[in-house]
DNA sequence: ACCTGAACACCGTTCAAGT
DNA sequence: ACCTGAACACCGTTCAAGT
C-alpha cells in the first residue's frame, strides 16, 4: 500500500485521479445521487468526474442496473447493526429503525436505491440476515419475520421523506416544499374537502420533522407487537 | 356528439386517429405504462402511437411531469370508494386497502405514479379527502389520521408487487423472478445466513400471492386497531 | 389554433481501434 | 490490460416556421 488515500482530493470529492475502480465509481456515484439526485448518476457525468471517457467505467461495471447495485452496496457499508445486542426484541427491532432512518437522512437516494428489483449484495445480505434473525429470536415464523422486516423497511423509508427526488442539504427545497403544501391544501373548497382543509398542517409538516417520524415509528412497532401479542404465546 | 368513440380502434388501443387531446393522450400513455413499464412512455413514442409529431402532444401537455400527473388522474378515474358506505370503520379501511389493491392490480405502474412527489388532481382529492373521513370518524386526530393513510398506502403499493418494473400480464415474468429469488436464497451458506436459506421460499412467494397480501393486509390493520385501541375511547 | 422541422443538450450501449 | 472515438438509437425541450 503506497498510495495515501488522502492525497489531494479537489474540495472533498471521494475521487483520486487515475485511480479508477469499482469501489471510488460506487461511491463518487453516490454522492453524486446524494447531492444531485439520482438523475444526476450518468456514466458521461462520472466520466467527467473522474476525467476520463464515458466508456472506461465499463472496466469495472457492467452496465447501470450494476452502477446501481455497487452504488447500494457503498451505502449499505456504514449501515449500523448495533442494535442486535440489545437483549428485549422490542428494542432491537426499534434500533433497526433508527439505524434505517439514520442511512436515508445521510443518504437520501437510499430511497431510490433500496426500491430496485434486484438480488442483494453482501452488505444487504447482512442486514437482511441480522434483521430476521432478531425478529426469528422473538418468537415470528419465518413468513411472518420476512414480512414484517418489509414492512418496517418500506415504512421508515416513506416515513423519512414523503416523496422522491430530495437530495442532501436541501432544507429550503423542502422548507418550501412544506409552505407549498400549506398553501395548496389549506386553500381548497372547505364545503368540498373539509378534512383536506383540516389536515393541511400536518401534511405540510410531514415534509421533515422528527415528531413526524417519532409518531410513525410508535405507529409501527404497535403494529408489530399487537401481531406478536395476537399470537400463541411463546416468548413475547 | 357527432364523432362514435368506437370507430376504427386499431386493436384495442384507446386512440382515435385525428382526436388528440389531454385524456386520450393521458390515457393512452397510461395503457403504454401498464403493459411495456414506465420508461416506455415518452412523447416520441406517444407521438408515434396518435401518428403525429412529439411537438404536437406539448399542445395538451405542459411538460413531462404534467404527463405523469394527467396520467395519475386518468388511473383512478377507477377507483371505487363505495367502501365509504360500509358502517363499521374497520371495514371502511378494509374496503379502502382492497379497493386500492384492485387498483394496482389493473395498474402495475401505480407504484411509480402514486409515490411521485406532487400536488394532487381532483380525483386523487377525492379519494384523500373520503380516507381522511373514514378516519376522522373513526376517532382519529388529523394528523394521525392523514399518517395512517400515508402508512396504508406504502403498505398496500408494497405488498401487491415487491419491487418495481413489473408489467401487466408479465405472469410468466414474476414466476421467472419468483424462481430465481428461491434458487439465490436457497443456495445462500447456510452457516453464515441460516435465516435466508430458511425464509427462502416465503421471499419467492412474496412475488405475488393472494395469501401474501392477505396477511400483509392483517398485519396493517393489527397495527392501525392497535393504535386505536391505545387511545382514549373515544368510539373505536 | 394546431401541427411540423430542425436543433440542442443530453442518455445507455456497442464496436473497432489504439497503447 | 486499460482506455479512447465514433456511432447508434434513444431522451426532454425550445424555437421559428408553416397552414
Amino acid at each position: 500500500m503506497v498510495r495515501n488515500k488522502n492525497d489531494q482530493q479537489p474540495e472533498g470529492n471521494p475521487n483520486q485521479k487515475g485511480s479508477l475502480n469499482r469501489e471510488a465509481i460506487a461511491a463518487q456515484a453516490l454522492h453524486l445521487a446524494d447531492t444531485e439526485g439520482i438523475d444526476a448518476v450518468s456514466f458521461r457525468r462520472l466520466a467527467q468526474e473522474f476525467e476520463v471517457t464515458a466508456m472506461a467505467i465499463y472496466r469495472y461495471v457492467d452496465n447501470k442496473d450494476d452502477l446501481l447495485d455497487a452504488m447500494t452496496e457503498s451505502m449499505l457499508a456504514s449501515f449500523d447493526v448495533s442494535a442486535q445486542q440489545e437483549t428485549d426484541w422490542r428494542d432491537q427491532v426499534r434500533g433497526l429503525i433508527y439505524a434505517l432512518r439514520q442511512l436515508l437522512l445521510t443518504h437520501p437516494s437510499g430511497r431510490s436505491l433500496l426500491s430496485r428489483r434486484a438480488l442483494p449484495s453482501t452488505n444487504r445480505l447482512r442486514i437482511f440476515e441480522a434483521s430476521l434473525g432478531i425478529l426469528r429470536d422473538a418468537g415470528f415464523e419465518p413468513q411472518e419475520a420476512f414480512l414484517i422486516f418489509e414492512h418496517i423497511l418500506n415504512q421508515v423509508v416513506s416515513l423519512v421523506v414523503t416523496g422522491d427526488g430530495y437530495v442532501k442539504g436541501a432544507e429550503e427545497e423542502r422548507r418550501l416544499w412544506g409552505a407549498k403544501l400549506l398553501a395548496f391544501y389549506g386553500s381548497l373548497p372547505k364545503q368540498e374537502y373539509p378534512r383536506l382543509v383540516e389536515t393541511a398542517p400536518n401534511i405540510a409538516a410531514s415534509v421533515d420533522m422528527d415528531h413526524h417520524f417519532k409518531f410513525g415509528a410508535d405507529l409501527l412497532m404497535a403494529g408489530v407487537e399487537a401481531f406478536a401479542a395476537s399470537k400463541p404465546p411463546r416468548k413475547l
